[in-house]
DNA sequence: GTGAAAGCGCTAACAG
DNA sequence: CTGTTAGCGCTTTCAC
């Protein structure tokens, strides 16, 4: 009943226990095949009475592996803590870290310095057997080193460079796509957009998508209709006043915290929403139901992502890191207030 | 340069290249004293030429000491990617061992079978040198094993029942006081609470500071002005929901999620905020700014909290665990429009 | 199927 | 001050 659990314990001990030897301990814990059942089953039953659990640092310095893995958030995502995204997939991560039995390592590259010292404080051997990194300008340097050493790297978002590098990301271009096609649907002229932080994969996919909804459906692309922002909400209150001139009368902003720094801005100018202008998200995190009109967005599967993503790097450290893997996600589309659904319903009959 | 930080250097190698023992370059590894000047910076030299940082499992196993921090967040709090407060932390504690060149392993306990597993896979031997756990139920339990091991442990909010265990909390019970003292003095009559989760310490302390402005102020408490939520949006929404009929004219949340939630009920009912209900929160979190209107509320130190916290638990590993270490941070009031404050300034002068 | 023995790469006495 | 020698607790050939 793990009553010794606190003592101790090494191999050596359970063996004698057992009355076998190390090597056979060590081939129980391992499942390795031979072993007897009986000689398995008394072993079993000395470990689990004491509670016995090997020492990490050991096996790790014997096996070459940690049943570690790292994940890396850099620094221009740190604002770790505004965008309720990066919990989110940190969640998701560390679920799938604890079912697979692996060990999470969280390095949150907060400074410049960070930023130095990151790679060998992740890279260094027998600590990790595999990473995480979020892709982003900082990112992108990264990853060439870790892909130099072979160690097994699995880039969250695509990269702007990816070489021969696993990732996974989600549709972005098909998830702005179906957002603008739902305001353009919904009978909106004037769709107006913020971007999230240029020098991004999701920031370009997103602008893409949006685009190619517009030219669908034949409407001139007007350049003072695309604002750039960074992904913040502040970002997002700046850029929608830049925006307001233009006359949009739909707005779709490339993330939830976007879309709430935007609509404040609008609120502001003491326009209504989503009467006198609509609003959609991207990402679907909580507070998109806390935003008064709740918003729109388009899903994305955050939490699956990082499950995903922990599976993939799993895959990579047992199986090798080639060929490279690559996985696309899909988004959903959630309807709620900000887009006006309910009041233009008559629109979606017309079109 | 680091031109061969991709090789499998060892110690071995270092001292070959340098024409010293293993030993030597273990001694200027680990600042050890006893090294001349000049064979210090020649092994230096090599070291950082080469770019060799010793094999961590190794170093572990050797000098049972892994550098590595242990986070965990039990599951009570572990809808906790809902409120910012705990990426706050996170990143506290995450920025904070970066400096210390520790390295932070998350545990985030998000099942009841997390729950079963977490002890051993926290407590195992030559994985952690100290171990930071957030209080409540499920921490609660956890903090006697690790104190039995003898384990370094310093628990984030003071646990309910406190043996020896070292911990740091904010002041939670001046943070409620200063809160609805400031309400009293703008004026307001009834003044309503929805309090976290029951029982946790910060729960119990932000109402004991409710009732202590209350009952300093020679005001009456009304059970019908408390009513219990759990930290969540939801848990505000529907809070308030009850606690509208007993007609506050101020209410004190016990988060700004909480408060968030409580406004949307407020709202939903007709109602104008602050003009016939003020709110004021606690945390100031980011959501704090971005509502409508901006949020009064109780800033908690959260980021240094974190750092503070890993301070504490290293100085627990070098020093030993007794005697248990106590810091009680302060709090501060961020007075912004929810409170109503601009347009009560008079009160603030009768008063 | 099982045990003996040789490391994994490092730290830490112990000599000198 | 420096080198030699034992381990740390485990995995993993290699014999049997």
């Amino acid at each position: 009943m793990g009553s010794l659990t606190e003592s101790n314990l090494t191999l050596e001990e359970i063996a004698r226990i057992s009355g076998v030897s190390r090597s056979t301990v060590s081939r129980v814990i391992n499942q390795h095949p031979n072993v007897s059942q009986d000689v398995r089953q008394r072993v079993q039953a000395v470990i689990e009475e004491t509670g016995y659990l090997p020492n990490l640092a050991a096996r790790s310095l014997a096996s070459k592996k940690s049943w570690m893995l790292g994940l890396v958030l850099p620094r221009s995502v740190s604002s770790f803590f505004s965008d309720p995204y990066f919990p989110r997939l940190t969640q998701g991560v560390a679920q799938a870290c604890n079912q697979y039995d692996f060990t999470l390592a969280l390095f949150l590259v907060g400074t410049k310095e960070d930023e130095q010292k990151i790679f060998p404080r992740v890279s260094r051997k027998g600590m990790l057997d595999g990473v995480l990194i979020q892709s982003g300008q900082i990112g992108e340097k990264l990853i060439d080193r870790f892909m130099n050493l072979k160690f097994p790297v699995v880039v969250l978002g695509r990269p702007l460079h990816s070489g021969d590098v696993s990732y996974i990301d989600v549709d972005n271009v098909n998830g702005a796509f179906n957002a603008v096609s739902h305001l353009i649907r919904l009978g909106y002229k004037r769709i107006g957009t913020i971007t999230g932080l240029p020098g991004s994969s999701a920031t370009a996919d997103r602008i893409a998508g949006y685009e190619k909804a517009l030219v669908e459906r034949g409407r001139n692309l007007d350049q003072s209709l695309i604002v750039h922002g960074d992904f913040t909400e502040a970002g997002g209150y700046y850029a929608m006043k830049q925006l307001l001139p233009a006359k949009p009368d739909a707005v779709f902003a490339a993330s939830d915290l976007i879309a709430i720094g935007a609509m404040r801005a609008t609120r502001e100018a003491g326009l209504n929403i989503p009467e006198d202008v609509a609003f959609i998200g991207f990402d679907d995190v909580s507070i998109a139901t806390y935003a008064d009109p709740q918003l729109t967005t388009i899903r994305q599967p955050i939490g699956n992502f990082g499950i995903n993503a922990v599976e993939t790097l799993i895959d990579l450290i047992e199986n090798g890191i080639e060929p490279p893997r690559r996985i696309i996600m899909d988004t959903e589309l959630i309807i709620r207030d900000s887009c006006g659904a309910a009041r233009r319903m008559e629109s979606l009959w017309k079109t």
